[in-house]
DNA sequence: TCCTTAGTTCAAAGATTATTGAACAATTGA
DNA sequence: TCAATTGTTCAATAATCTTTGAACTAAGGA
């Protein structure tokens, strides 16, 4: 199974600005940016800290419909990563500007994803 | 007379992201930065092609209390311009690549400024 | 099969934003 | 002084966006 996500031409500035204008989706990319590399993929309930169940899924989808994001559908979970590529291709250093510009230490900590056996 | 501008270490990153998320501001910034370092101010009225003279009072305010513009008021004009090194000073990069993305050729022109006698 | 987990969808309510016209203020030139 | 220019403010409307709870789907494990 696989959602919708635009392709990368289709990805617009004014819509990835907006989408991040939201203080809530800008924490979001900010711990994704943040774990690039890193321990693995992160699922939307790792995030609950930023708000309700019902809200996040809602933030989410626009992440993922502006072109920000990337889920997979792996059984019950989404799977979360940045759409790094496609969007250092179609605006360069913009992500990079972004993620800088956050005052980590202002935004709610998260969940780490427990590693499972 | 000086209108209200917040200080460069007031400017708000998701502030400055939904500011210019709105097609009509980004389209501002773009013009403004497109003539940096060129022919003079430009004025208000300069912009009436992207919306009435009301509207655009309304989307200047929100460009200038973002942190975005600077706003001079001389006899009944207002002169204004980039906030270039406050932003680059807070958000390295971060105008460039916004600007770098916008697709000039899709924004309506607007009326060269007039040289006065 | 039954229950739990993970997340979505829907409709309603609440909160912001954007757009408009009418009225206004201030400066400038005739 | 009078009129034109430049732009703001206000109130109302329209349009969007955000948040919530209830109900739902789909996959996995006991």
């Amino acid at each position: 199974m696989t959602l919708p996500h635009p392709t990368t031409d289709q990805i617009s500035l004014p819509l990835v600005l907006s989408v991040l204008g939201d203080p809530t989706r800008l924490a979001i990319v900010a711990h994704l940016a943040h774990r690039e590399g890193g321990k693995g993929r992160m699922n939307c309930s790792q995030f609950l800290a930023l708000g309700s169940k019902t809200n996040l899924s809602y933030h989410l989808a626009k992440l993922r419909e502006a072109g920000v994001t990337r889920t997979e559908v792996v059984g019950t979970q989404r799977f979360l990563t940045l759409r790094r590529e496609d969007l250092d291709q179609r605006f360069p250093g913009l992500l990079d500007s972004i993620v800088a510009g956050v005052e980590f230490a202002a935004i709610p900590k998260i969940e780490e994803s427990v590693e499972m056996a």
